[in-house]
DNA sequence: TAGATTGTTAATCGATTAACAATC
DNA sequence: TAGATTGTTAATCGATTAACAATC
């Protein structure tokens, strides 16, 4: 569907332009040169031009871009106007404070049903309103409910076990918090959060520091 | 310190490696060459080669790398062989996760103490025994504790403001989740996990897949 | 129209891959 | 010693920056 592939390197600049573009958008700001917005972030203003370019001609000579359509063009770029359901595997800290997180539901996000092995927390209590489920269920609810993404916060030794499942069942894509690299047929995308490698990567940097 | 500036892009690699290595230990294996933790990898033995020798020549020509002494080796590059004191600036869903999050210490990053401004919070329980402590105490518990790293789990409104009083204070490195990049004083480490630009990525990428 | 700023091509820079001599 | 595999140099590839003609 897309012309040329685009890099890697571009598409996860695209998220921070939305970021800086959603504050324009709330201070008020009307336009903004590829000049003034590569100040803001610190990044060069050729990258700017060249990062849009890939998607279309947003700006105008002469003017700049127009905050707001730029904001909602690279919001549809991202898919962000549309819902994306998603369900939770794994009910245990991280999973719970991620269904809570109410901000990805404003975005477009919105987790459905939590999934866990523990049979303490299977049924006895929600978050934010949304049940936890047996993991055993998963194929049960998967039939019924139009789900995209699952989000995986359960220890590694299962991640790889419960992938299949998912995949099995239509999943189209694993946000993995696991700390291990999934492996999933082709055109089901998976993508990692992984927190330790995170902060060894701070750790390191803060030893170059000393 | 350093001889000549690593990259960003070998540095990002070196966690990844790690864990490999990780596996590599507790599976028994004694030795691997470039080659075939290449293919385990999923990346180019050159790379791995380049990535290695930034830091030193950990291989021997006819074997390979010594899978225990390379483990050790990235892991004392990653300052992984200290301990590393931090407090927890957020006592939120996420931020008690990342406290009650046990593997951190076995990496030898120690939560030992959480700061918030709500005073339901304050005082009133322990995460795995770590207190919460009022984000007004915050100067005093810098001045009586040797803190490295905070991480940071609270809204962009206040993370700016805090940030710099973190600084002030003689922090060394922000684990960053509020969304925003902070601005700090050069030398001091920010390494940011922005979750929602994560997951508008995994939308993007859902997307193309349609 | 003149000035400003984009879209885009060309030049540069850096990172990855290939190749091979050194050496265990 | 012969074979294997590293460390490292050279070649390639891709991404970033600079420059400028097009155009609002």
């Amino acid at each position: 569907m897309e012309q040329k592939e685009v890099s890697q390197a571009v598409i996860s600049r695209l998220p921070r332009y939305y970021r800086y573009l959603g504050e324009l958008k709330d201070e008020g700001v009307e336009r903004i040169s590829s000049n003034e917005l590569s100040e803001r972030m610190s990044v060069t203003s050729s990258q700017i031009r060249q990062d849009l370019n890939h998607f279309g001609g947003f700006g105008q000579q002469g003017y700049g871009y127009h905050v707001e359509t730029l904001y909602r063009e690279i919001g549809h770029i991202l898919g962000l106007d549309k819902t994306h359901n998603m369900i939770g595997i794994g009910a245990g800290n991280l999973g719970q404070a991620l269904a809570n997180y109410a901000n990805f539901e404003k975005r477009g996000f919105r987790i459905c049903a939590l999934f866990d092995k523990n049979p303490a927390l299977v049924g006895t209590k929600t978050v934010r309103g949304i049940e936890i489920f047996s993991i055993d269920d998963l194929e049960d609810y998967m039939k019924d409910h139009d789900i995209e993404i699952a989000v995986m916060t359960i220890p590694k030794t299962s991640s790889e076990g419960v992938s299949a499942r998912l995949c099995a069942c239509g999943i189209k894509a694993i946000w993995n918090f696991s700390h291990t690299d999934l492996d999933v047929p082709e055109g089901i995308v998976v993508e990692n959060v992984h927190l330790s490698e995170s902060l060894m990567k701070l750790s390191y940097a803060m030893e170059g520091k000393k």
